[in-house]
DNA sequence: CATCTATACTAAATCGGTTTAGCAAAAGTA
DNA sequence: TACTTTTGCTAAACCGATTTAGTATAGATG
């Protein structure tokens, strides 16, 4: 029942705390410990269920094994499912993960990177909500391995694993175009995310291409914090005019599905007039009306690269790498 | 840059680890530090940017303040709404969170129990996917504190987190009845989950109340592992026979929005012909065609509770407690 | 003046592991 | 036989905190 110590298997085998680690890790033959001792330290640690004592071990060796995963909001399913399989590529190369929401504020997101750091983790993979290039560093901890993901500073000294926004805007804004739209509104957010910004410069530049003028007045940027009253303030804005968008692209998940639900409760009439594309895909998007084609971004795969870059660095203090994966979407 | 530690601070500051630690931790006038020497300290750790090692710490106290929450599958909004909400109450109490899922698979989740317990956190919040109290009981690891939650065995001796299943799936299966349905399937699972059964039980109460007679042929029971085919072949099976269902009610969201897709894709005929209903809310239910009523678990509370409990006894090491909340129907 | 108490500290044990350096006896080699 | 090597082990330091049991000095009390 009481947790049992190396020290005390030691004492009923009458040998060392050092024999018994070294059995007990595997490195008995390596060591020079007899079939026999071996038997009996294996025999009493198994008949006392023995379980090595994680934070002790942690504390020699100075490793944790353990990593940080750091998102604005682990309940929305874009990052819960990049959690998912972090956590199994996590488990595969023999660490634990701890998840936190910063829910879109920095100074949360330094605190919990402090805290986590205070806790030893031994590397953290992180959707940052830092504006820009300086404050992110601000709120990073030197000297602990990071990953970037879905809001990266390519410039940052920091691994990375991203995807083209710029590229994949063009393309869903030009799926937008094909399906006859030239009058498309934009609704993207106050924080200038990186990943916004180029997000933004790639609808900017879809329409461009497509000879369509650029026009700020259906360009919208909702502060997060009120997102449902902008969003119907914007709405309202627009509906009523001549020149009325008859689609609109948005910049996130979060900001498209406010958005559904407020066509489908205060602007009824336009739930079909509208076609809606964003970045993330939901799976309410293949039910919902209108109907929103989306960027889907390959979570398993940032998962995966994203852990393996981290335990890279982790392992072999690589330097900075950078991946960029390719996206899909989703036209519906 | 380098990491400090107690003892650097204490040969900056001439005097003794303890009286850095005693400092560092708020207790210096308590242990009659003098304002001179408390300030030195305080100032060469400020300096040096001091970060307590928190392993060190736990090792010490042999408390992790950490605490597991093992789920199924974290990518499920219905647990990652609950992770949120738990990660913020932990949180607040000073605890930090490990996450893992267990695929509905026993051995993982005991797996995962024992290395959590190993990193020694102090408890586990567990949706667990034990079919029965015995299986739970060698699953879990004694002495360590845990709280249950949406698979609850009320007559384990562990603490839970609960809600009214029989109740919840009588009402859910009533709205069904309310709206003129007399014909109503069942897609339940084979794995019976003590939640599962309560559902179950609510069902067939709910058909008997309103003098419906139960038919087995029109309850399928779903293996988790295949659920794409069953649920294909149930459909194949019931949707072409004389006394065809006009409602369906399912166990979980899992197998609702599979069933949604499936009837999207395959059987669009009967798109419009059905009613759906099932447990856990998921946000696209409010655009599904057939709209999906379900029964909403308030996810705020019950990550409320699920750390107050857990704390309780992990603090007061006081003994079992149950709670069962109050759930919502949202009629679609 | 002696004693007691408060003040201001510290030495050292402890948590439960890992790891380095080294010792003693047995076996192998010249 | 003397020396080297191998076998089989252990003592003790260390990781970075916490905490108990004390010590030395200064000031207060009788």
């Amino acid at each position: 029942m009481a947790k049992i110590s190396i020290k005390k298997i030691a004492e009923l085998a009458e040998v060392s705390k050092t024999a018994v680690s070294f059995v007990l890790n595997g490195r008995g033959d390596e060591k020079n410990i007899s079939k026999a001792t071996q038997d009996k330290i294996t025999a009493i640690a198994k008949e006392n269920q023995y379980q090595a004592n994680h934070i002790a071990r942690s504390l020699s060796i100075g490793k944790s094994f353990t990593i940080g995963f750091i998102v604005p909001d682990i309940s929305n399913p874009f990052y819960g499912k990049i959690a998912r399989h972090i956590e199994q590529f996590a488990e595969d190369k023999g660490y634990s993960v701890m998840v936190a929401s910063t829910n879109e504020d920095l100074k949360k997101e330094k605190k919990i990177i402090d805290q986590f750091k205070a806790r030893q983790v031994d590397g953290i993979i992180l959707a940052s909500s830092a504006p820009n290039l300086s404050t992110l560093n601000i709120t990073l901890n030197k000297n602990l391995p990071t990953v970037l993901f879905d809001r990266v500073f390519k410039d940052s000294s920091q691994s990375f694993v991203d995807i083209n926004n710029e590229e994949a805007a063009m393309q869903l804004t030009e799926t937008l175009i094909n399906k006859g739209h030239s009058r498309i509104a934009f609704f993207s957010t106050t924080s200038y995310l990186p990943n916004i910004s180029d997000r933004t410069r790639g609808y900017k530049a879809a329409l461009e291409k497509n000879g369509i003028t650029y026009d700020s007045k259906i360009h919208f940027e909702i502060d997060f914090k009120n997102k449902k009253e902008e969003i119907v303030n914007a709405f309202s804005s627009i509906m009523n005019t001549e020149d009325c968008p008859t689609a609109i692209l948005f910049v996130n998940n979060v900001l498209a599905s406010e958005a559904l639900w407020c066509v489908n409760t205060s602007f009824t009439p336009y739930k079909d007039q509208l076609s809606f594309a964003c970045f993330d895909n939901l799976d309410l998007f293949d039910y919902s009306l209108p109907k929103v084609s989306s960027v889907i971004q390959p979570s398993e795969e940032i998962a995966n690269q994203s852990v393996f870059m981290l335990c890279k660095q982790i392992e072999d203090t690589i330097g900075k790498e950078g991946i960029q994966l390719k996206t899909k979407i989703i036209n519906r």
